[in-house]
DNA sequence: CGTGGCGTTGAACTACGTCAATGCATGTGG
DNA sequence: CCACATGCATTGACGTAGTTCAACGCCACG
């Protein structure tokens, strides 16, 4: 009866990684078959562009594989990052005018995409579905207001810290720990993306990541590789390092 | 029929303050009865806490005027106010196990307050309002992240300035405009709060103010009252100052 | 008229930013 | 395989915005 037409480019929402993650969870098999045919699949290499900040709203998306970030900038020109996108996670503006940050891959990337016209629309008829998406602006809410604490009252190694547990604990499904709790992975950012994270410089970022190796709290094998040595330790860092002498 | 039983101690929702701003904005006569007879209203005194962060949430509110603070605080106790929230703002946390964040009112202030439980089931058998919560919850995602973008990148002088360019607009009910476009309004906040919320130490919230009166920008009439002199001028500074020589 | 909160001001310190040199990979062309 | 160019990362030296510590002023309130 459906799925006669080829949807999201020939890959299924039942066959989808994040089928049961993301605002989609929860859907009956009927409703997922017309979301599929609105939605398309999109790779994105890393670097590529997928909302421009301050654009009409047109596109939404959902992500399904790689790490983008999102990111304003101030009249000068300057950047600020304003959070990181891993799967599942929602993009774009619903129910508004204009894209409120840009958004962009940083490794390789898969998205599931919708018109905005198209995803409000069936929002508004699918309670169930527009329910999800509350829940998930909710909870990306408190993620965004803990980050505002970050920003607003870490000095620069509590921010580092804080920085590399969030990503080790949102890449963990990519990342192999080994025994004694060391956890490698790779860096989806540069030094100047961090930078641009934290609210810091980039040499800040590279002071206090070799800091934190010479302390033995982190490895950096590579440039775009960390391993943490001593979790708790770095755990510590985040909360309240107290470096008096 | 309906509006026997007595509504939110005696005050009716048609006859409310915010009733076409709030979420309940849209809701239907009999809709707006139900959730009429979950919720009551609260005075609250200035200084009074609505809502204590980590705990169980079981309250949501609706604010219906004054002035009131979300905050958080850091391992050692340092305080980030994460944002203001002024008349039909929503606040707490539905859907949700815990409250995020601390509330408490900066002046006296007026609530509409509901068991969190109570209006959850509300709100999921009521799409039209789940929707509004939905809008407002974006809406308020994107105010907070604009506060990053100030927590993260931006000086103590445009931190100020942009303060109080916020402060008087989201006042603007309250405040008297005199000719000359200036705006007087009274300060909700301690200059403590105010370093709370912009992430700097008293002191130098204490420093910019004077600097912004003696360069005749706003005037300090009283501790708790701000006049804004140059409106203009001021935009300036929250944009990007290059203070050169 | 004292007492206790805020707020302001000053002086010294410091964490971070800025500027500039150097290191270290990866790629390209001889 | 080497020479060298290019792009990111590291490291050092120095400057400064904002913090810290401390004294003092102002005003409300008993």
């Amino acid at each position: 009866m459906n799925a006669i037409v080829p949807p999201l480019s020939g890959m299924a929402c039942d066959a989808c990684a994040i089928r049961n993650r993301a605002i989609c969870a929860d859907l009956r098999a009927d409703e997922l078959d017309i979301l599929n045919r609105l939605g398309r699949r999109r790779r994105l290499r890393g670097g590529e562009q997928l909302l421009w900040e301050g654009e009409e709203a047109v596109l939404v998306a959902n992500v399904v594989d790689g790490v983008l970030k999102l990111s304003t900038q101030t009249g000068d020109g300057k950047e600020q990052i304003l959070g990181l996108a891993y799967h599942s996670d929602f993009l774009g503006r619903p129910f508004g005018e204009t894209t409120p940050y840009g958004v962009e891959a940083l490794t390789d990337a898969t998205v599931c995409v919708f018109q905005q016209r198209d995803f409000d629309q069936f929002a508004r008829t699918h309670p169930r579905l527009e329910h999800k998406l509350l829940e998930r602006t909710l909870a990306e809410l408190d993620r965004t207001r803990r980050w505002m604490l970050l920003l607003g009252r870490m000095n620069a190694e509590q921010k580092l810290a804080h920085f590399l547990l969030e990503l080790a604990d949102s890449l963990d499904q990519t990342c192999s720990k080994t025994q004694d709790a060391h956890v490698a992975f790779n860096l989806p950012l540069s030094r100047q993306q961090i930078a641009d994270v934290l609210g810091l410089t980039i040499e800040t970022v590279s002071r206090q990541l070799t800091r934190m190796r010479k302390e033995g709290l982190i490895d950096l094998p590579a440039r775009r590789k960390v391993t943490i040595l001593q979790h708790r330790a770095l755990e510590d860092r985040a909360g309240m390092a107290v470096q008096n002498g």
